[in-house]
DNA sequence: GACGGGGTACTCGGATAGAGCTTGTCCGAGTTAGCGTGG
DNA sequence: CCACGCTAACTCGGACAAGCTCTATCCGAGTACCCCGTC
C-alpha cells in the first residue's frame, strides 16, 4: 500500500501558498523550482487541488495558484482526498458470496465483520487527518523558524525562469 | 491508495483456519474453492502468511495450511503487514532539502512536521488494527450465526476435486 | 499375517508473464499584461 | 497626455507515453500415504 507521492508535494505547496497569501498567485513552475520537482507533473497535482476547490487557478501572466479559502479551513484530509482519491484503501469484494461458501446460512453473510473492522481503522486514520489543518502546520513551523516564512515568500515571488 | 486485495482473502482464510483448528491442515485449493479464488495466487498469499509465522505449511497428501498460533494471538495488523508489507503508506521524500528551498535556514528543515502528522495518523490506524484479533472476529461471527462454523468446517474438510 | 520398500499422487514454493495504476511529458487554448499608436 | 487596441508571452489544462507494482499462472521439489511383494 503506497500513497500517491504527490500528496507530500501538495501539502508542502499548500503551506507555502498560505505564507504567500491570497493576493498573489504562484505559478506551478515557481513551486516546482522551490523543491526541484517536475513542473508538469506538479501542475497536474495542483489541478487536482483546484478541482477539489482547495486552490484557485488563474491563467496568463501573473497567474498561478493561490489558496481558495483560509488555511484553517483546509484539513490534511482534504488534500489527501483531492490527490489520492476518495476511495478507501481496503475494499470488501464480498468474496464470501462466491464459491462453496454460498452454501452457508444467510445470516452468516449478513454483514462482513472483517470489512467493518477494517473500515473502523480507516475512519480512525481519517479522523486524525481531519483534525489537523494547513494552518496548524503553518503555525508550528513558524514557531520552529520564525524567519522561514518571509524567506519563502521572497523566493516564491521572484521565481527563476524555469528549471525544467 | 489501494490495499493489496489479498489482505481480504488472508483474513477470511485465517478465520476459517481458526474454525478448522490446529489438528487438520487445509490445502490452498480447498480455501480457494470455498471463495472461488484463483488457487495459485491464493497460495502465494498464504506463503506470505507462512513466512510471517502466522500459519504453518506442510507438504504432501493431507498437507496444507493451519494456524501457527492461537487465534487470539493473531491481530489484524499482523495479517495486513504480512500481505501488504511493513512500509508506511506515506513516505517522506524530504523534498524540502532540494531546489531553492535549501536556501532556507537549517532549523526550518529540522523536522518535517507534515511527515510527523501523517505518521501519527497512520499510527492511529495501526493501533486500531492491532487491537483486534482473529479470535475477536471469529467470536463475533459465531454470535451472529451459531451454525456457520460447523458448516464451514465440513465444507473445508471435504474439498471438491478442484475448480481451476 | 506382519513388515519393509517403492511408486504415486498430492502439496507447497519460487520463478516467470500480463494488466492496471502511478508517474512523467508534451503541446494547445485561454488570458492578461504591456506596448505602441492614434486622437 | 490619455485611451484604446493589438501583440506576445505566460499560464493552466487536458491528452498522450513509460515505468513499476499488483495480479495471475505455471512447473518443479519435496513429502507422506498407500499398495504390493516378501519373509
Amino acid at each position: 500500500m503506497r500513497m500517491n507521492e504527490g500528496v507530500e508535494w501538495a501539502l508542502h505547496c499548500c503551506v507555502n501558498l498560505a505564507w504567500v497569501g491570497p493576493d498573489e498567485a504562484v505559478p506551478a513552475a515557481g513551486l516546482a523550482a522551490f523543491y526541484d520537482l517536475p513542473t508538469a507533473y506538479l501542475n497536474k497535482q495542483l489541478q487536482a487541488l483546484a478541482r477539489a476547490g482547495i486552490v484557485s487557478s488563474t491563467s496568463g501572466p501573473k497567474g498561478g495558484f493561490r489558496l481558495a479559502r483560509p488555511a484553517k479551513d483546509i484539513t490534511l484530509l482534504d488534500v489527501v482526498t483531492a490527490i489520492d482519491g476518495p476511495e478507501e484503501a481496503f475494499r470488501c469484494r464480498e468474496i464470501r458470496r462466491n464459491g462453496a461458501s454460498r452454501k452457508l446460512p444467510d445470516d452468516y453473510r449478513q454483514r462482513c465483520l472483517i470489512a467493518q473492522a477494517m473500515r473502523e481503522a480507516e475512519v480512525s486514520w481519517r479522523r486524525e487527518l481531519a483534525a489537523r489543518t494547513i494552518a496548524d502546520i503553518k503555525g508550528a513551523v513558524e514557531r520552529q523558524a520564525p524567519d522561514g516564512p518571509e524567506l519563502t515568500r521572497r523566493l516564491l515571488l521572484r521565481p527563476p525562469r524555469s528549471r525544467r
